[in-house]
RNA sequence: GCCCAUGUAGCUCAGUGGUAGAGCACUCCCUUGGUAAGGGAGAGGCCACGUGUUCAAUCCACGUCAUGGGCACCA
């Protein structure tokens, strides 16, 4: 009979089989009433499971991240079965757990409306009131198919169907509702309680934009109401860093129909970008790196040659001239670089050869794609090539990442999360070349000590790759900087340089952004900053204003002796009172506002106020722009 | 590209089958005010674009473009 250990290490001894629900009760009632699953063996249970031989247990309840997943899964289960009470003839697919909740796809001859989902989330809660106690089934996987086909549900049958024969299925009943599931559930219906409804959207049967579009209903769902109160909170504050929207407000840029995806730089923004490509020059100077231009638009020949107009042509612009010839607007630096390294004979001597690029990029984009300047067509990589030998490639490859990180972290974004992909099916190059790059990437991670994922058979056909990627506010994933091996194109443009043997050698190209895309990385900035860029970065770094018309002259000439210090500085000498103007740039998060009034004036003094509000008080500039040069010193800033 | 929604003044938004409104911003006047909105007046719109229906369309229908939320995509 079993010997049941719970998670503090104490035994329970049963002499009859038993149910987690039944342990839950002989362990205490509040537990009894907490509980919503076990976990057996590290195995996820219903509260009916049960159990027969010895065994670890622990009752899941709404206290853990698994209890929660639980009552999202249930709640996906709940929003089916309303659809099906609503729209009978609807037919359901999947509907699982995703971060903060929950969605299910359905067929249906029509869309569903805003108004169909106030319906839905009213009769989820009459389901709720109904406390129908939720139960497992296991079926033979074929009688399951035709349950499934006899009450119309094709897409549940075939995905049954797809389940290897002769294997048994579990189903889980609540009421009329039967669903395929692995489970476990909540036991009753009346188990969930804090859950809504969020949005309708469009999505492709099992994931492929070949198929059908299906309905899709998500919903978020909490153990309680703190919690979800908490979430639409976090919503609400995400949507006020919006990048899109602060960049209207600060004025920082704009889109407009007719360049889709392409951005009209602000003066302001226009400033920020141009401090990030100072910022990474500066980096890259100091790093060994060379800086070299080349064309935005050539020969489609070229394009030939590099592969591009085979495989990506259908995401280039093109462009025909008069003469009939055919040009491509560059999609990525990489061709031009290497028609860089092949002007001229190349000596080992002169490798590494590390050549950095401010490259404009055009890539046309699919419409529904575009997303602020998180996602356009039109932007400017800060690319560089390193072209060495194999022995030098580890060694570079380390250096890239750790100017990556030392980068990021002026930025203040210390949580990076970094993916190796690995070769592919389809590849060139042999394994033993493989071996040696995809080393080379990984020692170059582990000598830093940074933790990576592994993406096996998703590197590029031409090498493996690394991509460092950074969270936004609203926990959207982007993908920021790169690091690729490329034995590709040095081979389809035959580069070579000269070794010491004098012998003719390939050299190995290394492709790196840090960036990624300065437009994306701005976008980010924003919404990391909340607008509120730090002082090194603000496009206006202070603003002086006059009290009253007095003192107009003295605020420009302060202003004046900032900017001949080197900082961006504007003046504010509108005949408006100054509670006024405190407004305006405080809204316009401006990092200092400096008031010049009569007694100012008169002391041949500034006072300063700093964002958020503090007041420092009457300074001499030449205090004050020694407190600034400190605090660009330290870079990063508040987040 | 696909599904759904949206598009009215510089911005944020109301509104109606009889060609339009508010707040803020803008211009001018009064005010010269010491740390988050002083007062008054004025100007400003081909109601995204196109084609239909209608005596009449910003409003209805269809199409196009763009944007937003998802999906797919991100070599």
């Amino acid at each position: 009979m079993p010997n049941i250990t719970l998670p503090d290490g104490s035994v329970r001894d049963f002499d009859h089989p038993v149910t987690v629900g039944e342990v839950a009760a002989a362990i205490g009632a509040g537990l009894a009433k907490a509980a919503l699953a076990g976990k057996v063996d590290g195995r996820l249970v219903d509260l009916s499971y049960r159990v027969e031989a010895d065994a670890a247990l622990a009752i899941i309840t709404d206290k853990t991240p698994e209890g929660v997943d639980i009552l999202r899964h249930s709640c996906a289960h709940l929003l089916a079965q309303a659809v099906k009470e609503l729209f009978p003839d609807a037919q359901v697919t999947i509907g699982p757990v995703v971060e903060n909740g929950f969605y299910y796809d359905f067929s249906y001859k029509r869309p569903f409306t805003p108004e169909d989902l106030a319906a839905i989330e009213a009769r989820m809660g009459e389901i709720v009131r109904r406390d129908l106690p939720v139960t497992r089934e296991v079926w033979p996987r074929d009688e399951a198919v035709a349950f499934f086909t006899g009450r119309g549900e094709h897409y549940k049958a075939e995905i049954i169907g797809a389940i290897p024969a002769g294997e048994d299925v579990s189903l889980y009943r609540q009421g009329d509702f039967v669903d395929l599931c692995r489970g476990p559930h909540v036991p009753s219906t009346g188990r969930l309680k804090v859950f809504r409804l969020t949005k309708l959207a469009g999505a492709y049967w099992r994931g492929d934009a070949g198929n059908e579009m299906l309905q899709r209903i998500y919903g978020t769902a909490w153990a309680g109401k703190d919690d979800l109160d908490a979430y639409l909170r976090m919503i609400e504050e995400a949507e006020k860093r919006d990048h899109r929207k602060l960049g209207q407000q600060l004025d920082l840029f704009h889109f407009q129909e007719e360049a889709p995806g392409s951005v009209f730089w602000h003066p302001k923004g226009w400033r920020v970008f141009r401090k990030l490509i100072a910022y990474m020059r500066d980096c890259q100077e100091r790093a060994g790196y060379v800086e070299i231009n080349t064309p935005d638009v050539m020969d489609r020949a070229l394009w030939e040659t590099s592969g591009h107009w085979f495989n990506y042509r259908e995401s280039m612009f093109t462009t025909q001239t008069e003469d009939e010839r055919v040009f491509a607007l560059k999609p990525m630096n990489c061709p031009g670089a290497v028609a860089m390294y092949g002007q001229g004979v190349k000596s080992y001597r002169d490798l590494p050869l590390r050549m950095a690029e401010f490259g404009k990029v055009h890539r046309y984009e699919p419409s529904g794609a575009l997303h602020g300047l998180l996602r356009v067509r039109h932007f400017t990589q800060d690319d560089a090539h390193i072209f060495c030998t194999e022995e030098q490639m580890e060694a570079e490859c380390r250096d890239v990442v750790r100017l990556i990180f030392a980068i990021y972290k002026d930025f203040g974004f210390e949580d990076v999360r970094v993916k190796l992909s690995t070769r592919p099916d389809n590849r060139i190059g042999s394994d033993a070349t493989w071996d040696k790059l995809e080393g080379a990437l990984a020692r170059a991670l582990e000598h830093m000590g940074v933790a990576y994922a592994l993406f096996p058979g998703e590197g590029a056909f031409y090498g493996p790759k690394l991509e460092f990627v950074l969270r936004d506010a609203i926990g959207r994933d982007w993908q920021c900087g790169t690091l690729q091996v490329d034995m590709n194109l040095p081979e389809r443009f035959d580069i070579h340089y000269v070794d010491a043997d004098n012998s003719h050698k390939r050299p190995v190209m290394l492709h790196r952004a840090l960036f990624g895309s300065l437009e994306r990385f701005v976008g980010i900035l924003i919404e990391h900053y909340a607008g509120a860029l730090p002082l090194w970065l603000a496009p206006v770094q202070a603003v002086v204003m006059n009290i009253s018309e007095a003192q107009a002259d003295y605020a420009a000439d302060v202003a004046q002796r900032l900017r001949d210090a080197g900082f961006r500085v504007e003046t504010d000498l509108r005949n408006e009172k100054i509670n006024y103007k405190i407004r305006e740039h405080s809204v316009h998060r401006l990092p200092y506002q400096i008031v010049v009034g009569d007694r100012e004036k008169a002391a041949g003094l500034v006072a300063v106020r700093v964002r958020g509000g503090q007041d420092l008080g009457q300074l001499s500039i030449d205090s004050l722009t020694g407190r600034w040069l400190r605090e660009i010193e330290a870079k990063a800033g508040p987040v």
